[in-house]
DNA sequence: TATTATAAGTTGTCTAGACCAGTTATGGAG
DNA sequence: CTCCATAACTGGTCTAGACAACTTATAATA
């Protein structure tokens, strides 16, 4: 299986071998991997060795690891459909998964510099602060924190932001959602998002800031979004 | 600087001062770090500890590295557009830098399955292929290689290609181009990318596959592109 | 002076261990 | 039988070296 008189090294040869074994099926999603000290033991050469050829396949979203319980082999990635303003909603249903959410805060704060200049309001005007979880097939997807002027759309509960955040702005608040601007991102996950999200440390994350504007240019929300990189491929429609 | 008795790990704690040192302006882009064996020396740690680190600062774009020369500051992350149907260079002009391209091959091929169903045509018509570097301020910053089918747009020939590809398009030969769809995804730098683009072996690399169709719903071209994921970062605007 | 060989520097790869910190199977006590 | 301590696993971190491959400064040579 390995040749240590190959020119390439010893690591390249493990990670091209066991992405062969990925892709030819012989290790499904979700198995385990033999372990590192069993690598070693049987291509006869030092555990460091066989930990560089897996770091190379964990940073590169083959394989992922567990403390205490072994190296697994990664879901594909899933295409990410971004079809105009696409919601994360619709965005898995399209994918057939069962969209949900888990509320973890909801409150209204006094804006701070950042939320204010991209909501374009005072320093200090109360914002909405919303914090969800956002998963599909009740698997962790995405970790979102969402602002919104309280001065614009008033009367906000919890009770509509679980049924259709945006159907009440656009039906009962009468206001009309014209375009909206987004950045993608990548970096590590900090420790609330590997938390939240059930990732192992050092994971990639997908960053989206999301800016929602009305018709009049108001903005209507400014949303960051931790994606799991490990689970996404993104798709632009772009129309003229 | 280091505490080894933390509970932090010490490759981690010399990851966060090497950023520190970066973000304060103490170690500006394009210089060189302390050696390994420097590092290694100056705290009293093995040297594969201060591999450790400085492969995670080069795994998220912080660093990068010359065998044999030392390890150096990346730059930082263009921020890139995504305006609608924007071209490379309207994109590089955007940013005040000068664009450029460098064609590498200009040929009618036969179409293979994978070109033919993207362009809905059939296998072995005619297609151009067009291979082409692109360059900001003579930095290459991608590789493309575009297909259009020979039987739409007739004519073709490397001047067109190097004036205004989508004006001839547009003007000369009566197509209107009306909307396009483009798949993001990150990868690590094939042998022909790292020459191309004169980047490290295990480069992130962004790959950007662009289908681009007319008002009647014929595909025009598809583009496949390599870009430099040390150099650029998304912006999508969404209008509805 | 210009060229070329050499030495000294760099990162790249690899070893053969060690101990720590989690997880899980096992086996004994109740 | 259930419960719980423990042993046997897993990956995480770290050591103190080694030699290879590549670059560059230095010194010897023509």
């Amino acid at each position: 299986m390995i040749d240590k008189n190959s020119p390439l090294p010893i690591y390249f040869q493990i990670e091209e071998q066991i992405k062969r074994q990925i892709e030819s099926g012989e290790f499904q999603a979700h198995n385990a991997l033999p372990s590192e000290r069993e690598y070693a033991e049987q291509f006869e050469i030092s555990r460091m060795t066989v930990r560089q050829a897996i770091n190379n396949l964990v940073n590169d979203g083959y394989l992922y690891r567990q403390k205490g319980r072994g190296t697994f082999v990664a879901d594909k990635k899933l295409e990410q459909q971004l079809n105009g303003l696409t919601s994360f909603t619709e965005d898995m249903k399209a994918r057939g998964l069962n969209p949900s959410s888990k509320l973890l805060s909801f409150e209204i704060i006094p804006a701070n510099k950042k939320i204010a200049n991209e909501l374009h309001i005072s320093t200090y005007a109360p914002v909405y602060e919303i914090k969800r979880i956002r998963l599909a097939d009740d698997v962790p997807m995405a970790l979102e924190t969402m602002y919104m002027s309280a001065n614009l759309i008033k009367g906000l509960t919890e009770e509509i932001i679980n049924l259709s955040l945006y159907q009440y702005i656009e039906n009962y608040a009468k206001l009309k959602i014209d375009y909206a601007t987004q950045t993608l991102e990548s970096a590590i996950a900090s420790d609330t998002e590997i938390t939240h999200l059930a990732i192992p440390k050092h994971s990639p994350i997908l960053f989206i800031q999301r800016n929602t504007f009305l018709q009049d240019g108001t903005p209507l929300e400014y949303v960051k979004s931790a994606y799991r990189a490990d689970r996404y491929k993104f798709t632009i429609n772009i129309t003229r």
